[in-house]
DNA sequence: AACTGGGGCAACCGCTAGTAT
DNA sequence: GATACTAGCGGTTGCCCCAGT
């Protein structure tokens, strides 16, 4: 737990965790005397802490009126919306939680709610629906660890384009059609995320281009195309992905806003076309998952 | 049964704002 | 106004636990 496990500090300062004596010694202090001088407390109680460590145990853990436990429903969507409205300011969400701690409710956002927004295609930055490639691609510096969650959307694109790379689609496509004129049809306006499923089936269930939904423009309007076949599938995945529109974004907004969010779940997963895969569990199972797929359609 | 990898979370670090001198 | 000190905040780290192999 926490960091500098090492007890032997060149200030004569104890770190790491918490002793139940140590504890005993702090909550006796500030029964007696209150909290008053963080920098004096831990010499007057007999501590080989600094203030600080002093202040952040009291604060985080042993403070008489902190709730312990499991977060209810009620608190989670709570926490989704104060989050929504004042971002990571963990210390005014937990103002607004009784009993909780900033470090608890920005642990227990890191660990939970960002990934459970995630998996049903919402931003947990923005709290609005992930409708870009930007959004998993401009995440990461080159020299930051990947974080595997926040780039959920990049692996089921990944693992979308391998589908297409290892299907029978593509290769019927290698030996037929060049152009993808036929495909033409007419819808105005941008899809919503719930009509781009049901105009883009499952990857997996086409087997034959006679399936091809309508191919979207840039602005995601549908029209025609004369793309090569690989600019062809990889625009088809793009539009894949949960599609921005005005409508369903309102629509996902005034979930939140309303602390629907068991319906924005349901609604997003409700989405076969990207709900499947944003329904998948986030972690390195999933890049191991991708990996298997492909090697098994290479190997065919 | 032993090993391994990932998740959870307590604790630390660095920075900033506020206050005192 | 400049400096020093303190408290608070958010980001990050790394140990422990446990499920999976």
């Amino acid at each position: 737990m926490g960091r500098s496990p090492s007890n032997s500090q060149s200030d004569g300062l104890k770190r790491g965790p918490w002793t139940p004596e140590e504890d005993q010694k702090l909550i006796d202090y500030i029964q007696k005397h209150g909290q008053g001088n963080w920098q004096l407390l831990p010499r007057k109680a007999g501590l080989k802490r600094c203030g600080k460590s002093c202040r952040l145990r009291w604060t985080n853990y042993l403070r008489p009126d902190i709730k312990r436990g499991n977060f209810t429903p009620q608190e989670e969507q709570t926490i989704i919306h104060l989050h929504s409205a004042l971002g990571n300011r963990w210390s005014a969400i937990a103002a607004r939680l009784p009993g909780r701690t900033d470090n608890e409710i920005k642990n227990f956002w890191n660990t939970h709610l960002r990934k459970k927004l995630l998996r049903s295609g919402i931003d947990p930055r923005t709290h609005q629906l992930i409708t870009d490639l930007s959004f998993p691609l401009n995440l990461p510096p080159v020299n930051s660890p990947m974080n595997p969650l926040e780039n959920l959307a990049k692996i089921r694109l990944l693992s979308q384009i391998l589908h297409v790379l290892n299907s029978n689609l593509f290769s019927s496509f290698l030996s037929g059609a060049e152009t993808l004129n036929q495909f033409d049809c007419h819808v105005s306006g941008p899809l919503t995320p719930l009509q781009v499923p049901a105009l883009v089936p499952n990857l997996e269930s086409m087997n034959t281009h006679s399936d091809f939904p309508p191919v979207l423009d840039d602005s995601g309007m549908i029209g025609s195309t004369s793309d090569s076949i690989e600019e062809y599938s990889l625009r088809r995945l793009v539009q894949a992905t949960p599609e921005i529109s005005s409508g369903n974004l309102v629509h996902s907004v005034n979930l939140v806003e309303n602390q629907d969010y068991d319906q924005l779940f349901v609604d997003s997963g409700a989405c076969s076309g990207w709900g499947t895969a944003v329904d998948d569990e986030a972690g390195g199972s999933l890049w191991k998952d991708i990996l298997d797929e492909s090697f098994l359609a290479s190997s065919l």
